[in-house]
DNA sequence: ATGGTGGGTAGCCCA
């Protein structure tokens, strides 16, 4: 078995416990976080490789954005793409070398997309939908197993959000993202393992804002985190997880982690 | 209709 977390941890140096307590916990083999907000040279790569964690690939960033990817199984990096053409530290790839040999591990942190959903105000909006395009279009030449995780800052169905109606012209559940996510969907077959295991209508969230008070009890969360797979490696997932409790955590992420096991 | 909180980092940007 092997198992992948994705988490968005919202500053990977502050939360640095929360990350080992993470590992120490679930023991994944393969962590992907977004949102490390630091250039590379001051990523806790010791702490992590303490706790058995020596394969790490860093694309960081000074203050804003960064991916890292993290593991036990050793790995090599394939790629770092920038979909919007600004140099945002926002993907990197890479492929397994030892357990799940030649699967690929995609890490991605899709823009925010500002305030308002129109592209005509708002550019960010904009670069939102282009960065989906473009990944789209790389997503659909993919030609090995697969697996796209990340904080999509997309929720694409009703019972992803803790209300349709009040937040069909909030962005992340527009329908243009929507569509947007559906095109990326039907690319290449990607198979969304979230909802392949917590089936709709179910409620499935992933996100709390902070501004939101109180957040187990009002529950207004939102489903902004992915775990994507091409066809043949959806068919080797085995279980999934919503660490919800981590929402609890001291000083938490906004974001919590999702679990996937593969038999590979 | 609005503002609410949090992180990084130096007067704001971003989520």
């Amino acid at each position: 078995m092997v198992t992948i977390v994705t988490w968005n941890i919202n500053s990977v140096r502050l939360r640095l416990p929360l990350v080992e307590r993470l590992l120490h916990e679930e023991r994944p083999d393969v962590l992907c976080l977004q949102e490390i907000k630091t250039i590379d040279q001051s990523f806790p790569a010791r702490a992590l490789a303490a706790l058995g964690y020596v394969h790490q690939v860093v694309h960081g960033q000074k203050g804003y954005h960064g991916v890292a990817t993290v593991s036990r199984i050793p790995l090599r990096e394939l790629s770092r793409h920038d979909w919007q053409d600004n140099g945002e530290a926002r993907h990197v790839g890479v492929e397994l070398l030892g357990r799940g040999q030649g699967v690929v591990v995609e890490n991605v942190y899709v823009p925010a997309g500002g305030d308002v959903p129109d592209r005509t105000v708002n550019a960010k909006f904009g670069q939102k939908l282009d960065f989906v395009e473009r990944m789209t279009r790389w997503a659909g030449a993919i030609d090995r197993p697969t697996l796209i995780v990340g904080d999509f800052n997309i929720a694409p169905l009703e019972c992803d959000v803790w209300s349709h109606k009040q937040l069909l012209k909030v962005v992340s559940h527009t329908p243009v993202e929507v569509a947007a996510l559906e095109r990326f969907r039907d690319a290449h077959g990607w198979s969304d393992l979230g909802r392949a295991h917590i089936l709709a209508p179910e409620r499935y969230f992933s996100w709390w804002s902070y501004r939101s008070p109180d957040w187990r009890r009002n529950d207004r969360g939102r489903r902004l985190d992915h775990m994507w797979a091409s066809p043949e490696l959806a068919r080797q997932a085995r279980g999934h997880r919503v660490l919800e409790a981590a929402r609890d955590w001291e000083r938490p992420s906004d974001h919590v982690p999702l679990v996937t096991d593969f038999e590979l």
